[in-house]
DNA sequence: TTGTACGCGTTATCAC
DNA sequence: GTGATAACGCGTACAA
């Protein structure tokens, strides 16, 4: 391992001026930095970050906890956040949380005890001691908590936009598929497309799932049209879901979207590549993993930070799982 | 920041004595290592990982490259990666290189400036400098070099399946779309597959893709067949491009499989929702992930490994996008 | 069986 | 302008 001191040795200098020239601290002399510019280049020398991490006890690392990067909706916002991070010298320490808390527990411990200079999760438990107690800066991402600094979309909006679209293509036996209860964005999308349910005086049924993972969906889509054969409308808690849905209706004999309709929520990447491609509620995902990252850097390297809450806008996307509106000609 | 001489205040010893309770080497009274335990919870300390590091010169962590963790078949080797060395208290610093040589180089540099242990990269450029000048262990997945630790599939025998199959049920006119030149088992698929088609003296033709990426696979399915109409048999070079033909193909009136047959490679997750169902040359993603992990840790814990290049089988998952085989009955 | 002292590679403080 | 040197938190000879 080639250290700063070969590099004083070799420049002529001490490694107190080898320090100064790498960080650009105090004066150093233009001929002496050039000698210490070339004795780098000469053994490529690169500062050992651990030493570094050691003496300011933080590092350029960032903890990012996803809970199942196998989830299509995650890898988009792991991208977003390093992307972001990457920009300004931070690298990730990545762990899947699988939604337990005490893999949550271990893995942000690991990223204390690395000196990670912040640390981005969508966790279930942001209220959680791991959080509460945390000194280093924490965003949530894709989840939110009271006053916590925060990225995540407007669920209920993407629900009440989900529901009235639906409508607005002529659905009149709903099926709201409620995500798992213990995830807040699920239940404000469930909640905002119940409202314009109610609104509107329409029926509708909902089925109620465990879980966002991929495996076991096909069930809850099955459960649906047994339960509730008349259905022609379906609002899905996310893509996923959606698309087994889908599956299930083809099965079934069912055409999409003349007998039944479907709305699925995040678009994720294989939404349009369905066969009829999928109508959903667009979540800037990308976006909001970049967001996160930013919102982090400035908690980081700012003093105070004026909007630590963001709430990012969703969008319908109309693709071939949905009627057209008639209303719009 | 609470740290070992704490520890070794309240307990009423010295660092060295709560080191060694820590590391469990040396002598140590039972009564002291109860009281060192007993301020260890009372304090509630853990380690500082990055002192550990820089003593040891060596961390717990492990470098993972990755071209775009967007693409669907990623995820599933990370996740396969993760738990492997989860269990061996490992963790991972994630990047992903989008085949970029700068990039590759860059994070490599910082792998090594964080005194990971082990690399695990899914690199183009295997033979590079970046990899040839590594100190440290690396091992390759879904790609290989000669001669130096590796795991992937075996992609020629997976093309030679899917070109098998696709003749046993019935596709006379078949298009075989090869993948990037650069990538070794994407040319094995493709050669895999001409092996078979060339034996068997079938007529058929080729359309060649530059990426495996998400965005841009349509124009190449449109391509497809516009070029060769009269396909009735795709042979894809992953799932995603399968996907994009089998879209296609329904766009444009075409009945799958009665009208054309279509094979994908990976067999990714959503393979089994579409619909029609995607038959596929299924790999063992998340084993390789495994296997991986299992082998650096094997590099980085013993001294000399007998089978340090693992090539997993693959195998054909008939779903919906083929006919059945008449043979088989 | 336990404690002292040093070094890991770097940065910051303080003389010179 | 530059160079010693202490300190970051830990592990390990070596001494006791």
């Amino acid at each position: 391992m080639v250290t700063i001191k070969d590099v004083a040795r070799i420049a002529g200098v001490s490694v107190a001026t080898v320090s100064r020239v790498l960080n650009e601290s105090g004066y150093v002399n233009t001929d002496t930095r050039k000698k210490v510019e070339a004795a780098i280049k000469q053994i490529n020398y690169t500062p050992n970050e651990v030493a570094r991490s050691l003496f300011k006890r933080k590092s350029k690392l960032i903890g990012l906890l996803l809970p199942d990067i196998t989830n299509p909706y995650f890898p988009l916002l792991a991208r977003g956040v390093e992307d972001r991070m990457q920009e300004n010298g931070y690298r990730l320490i990545f762990g899947n949380s699988d939604e337990n808390e005490f893999k949550e527990l271990d893995y942000i411990q690991t990223f204390v005890q690395n000196n990670v200079i912040g640390v981005i999760s969508s966790t279930n438990f942001p209220d959680s001691d791991i959080y509460t107690k945390l000194q280093i800066p924490i965003v949530f991402l894709d989840r939110t908590s009271n006053e916590r600094p925060s990225v995540y979309a407007d669920g209920r909006e993407g629900g009440r936009i989900a529901a009235k679209e639906i409508i607005a293509r002529g659905s009149k036996r709903i099926t709201i598929i409620q995500g798992p209860a213990h995830i807040k964005p699920a239940q404000d999308r469930f909640q905002g497309a119940v409202e314009v349910l109610e609104e509107m005086n329409m029926t509708y049924n909902v089925i109620q799932t465990s879980s966002f993972s991929y495996t076991g969906v096909e069930p809850w889509a099955k459960e649906l049209f047994e339960k509730y054969i008349n259905t022609d409308g379906v609002i899905a808690s996310n893509d996923i879901v959606a698309t087994a849905v889908l599956h299930e209706a083809l099965r079934l004999g069912k055409s999409v979207p003349q007998d039944v309709q479907i709305i699925g929520f995040d678009d994720i990447p294989l939404s349009s590549l369905l066969s009829p491609s999928l109508s959903t509620i667009h979540q800037p995902t990308y976006d909001m993993g970049r967001e996160a990252a930013s919102l982090l850097i400035k908690l980081i390297e700012q003093d105070k930070v004026e909007d630590s809450i963001i709430q990012l806008p969703v969008r319908f996307v109309e693709r071939e799982t949905t009627r057209r509106n008639q209303e719009k000609g």
